[in-house]
DNA sequence: TTAAGCTAGATGACATGTCAAGCAGATCTG
DNA sequence: CAGATCTGCTTGACATGTCATCTAGCTTAA
């Protein structure tokens, strides 16, 4: 469980503790995601060697033409952490999958560049992927139930920034 | 983004990619799990020097009336691996959060146990976690969501399994 | 132009998670 | 009851994330 009933060992003070329902889909919640994330963790490494993390990289990458990327702007757009790119970007150049290239109009930029190998790599695992997250998800879902998720994450988000 | 459209530098073959609105609510799902997580992550380490793992264990260690349980149990219950809840108990230990003691059935056992220093810490984390999960999800979804949100993770847990 | 302050990134220390291997105590079977 | 096997748990190696800090290159304004 993550978070408590009414009527236990905690003080009762003015919170309001989540019913019966709220815990179940909380705890479901917290258990699907999990799961979810594990599980596809597990599929892209078993099918491409590949990391999730290591996908969402590689798949900005490929979003642009050019193949290559401020650091920023891709922990921008992945939503990461400057550091945490930093530090994953050494990690995936160490295997060959991205390169960094000095930045020509700021002398403190850097680029984050896909290799050959990135890019084949990341032709070889994108089927595989997509087929996993469809089956796993839109397929079990009704277009009303994608719809009413679709509103869910875009409340929930909102509240969050 | 974590998925291709169709029509792009990938070989087309029989997969069937995600269409615009599916990659729409893809990327937020990616998106909302990760900010909520961290957000969760950072409101506990604020207020009570736990991560959401410290606290999951806590709470089940707090549902038992004994506060203690079996590693295995312990980890079943979490639905996590048997290694990450045996590393994690011992950092737990190390900050006297929970204690290990021998198991009197079965010499191979191990309990884990609540420490008062545990009990407290959970106890004083409980309502702003709580507060922080209604805050964030529960006020911001009408109960018709949170039902649908409901069969939602029912079916694609089901579909994990 | 030059010192103060800002910005882009990298890095070190450390918490966390995964996988594979190890080990000792049960259990099973001939 | 002895060896084979299974089980419960721990451990080591290593990938990943976070936070705080550092460095060097921009920008700004007196």
């Amino acid at each position: 469980m993550s978070s408590r009933s009414g009527g236990d060992a905690f003080p009762a003070g003015p919170v309001r503790w989540l019913d019966e329902r709220e815990q179940r889909v909380w705890r479901r919640y917290l258990l699907m995601t999990s799961q979810l994330t594990a599980q596809m963790n597990r599929q892209l490494a078993a099918d491409a060697g590949l990391s999730l993390a290591d996908y969402e990289v590689l798949v900005r990458l490929t979003d642009v033409p050019t193949g290559r990327l401020r650091v920023t702007r891709l922990a921008r757009e992945l939503s990461w952490e400057q550091s945490r790119l930093s530090h994953h970007v050494s990690r995936m150049a160490r295997r060959g999958l991205v390169a960094r290239e000095e930045c020509a109009d700021d002398g403190r930029g850097a680029l984050v560049v896909l290799t050959e190998h990135g890019r084949a790599t990341i032709e070889h695992a994108a089927p595989a992927h997509v087929a996993f997250v469809r089956a796993s998800v839109f397929d079990a879902l009704t277009d009303a139930q994608v719809d009413t998720l679709d509103a869910i994450l875009g409340s929930v988000l909102s509240g969050l920034r």
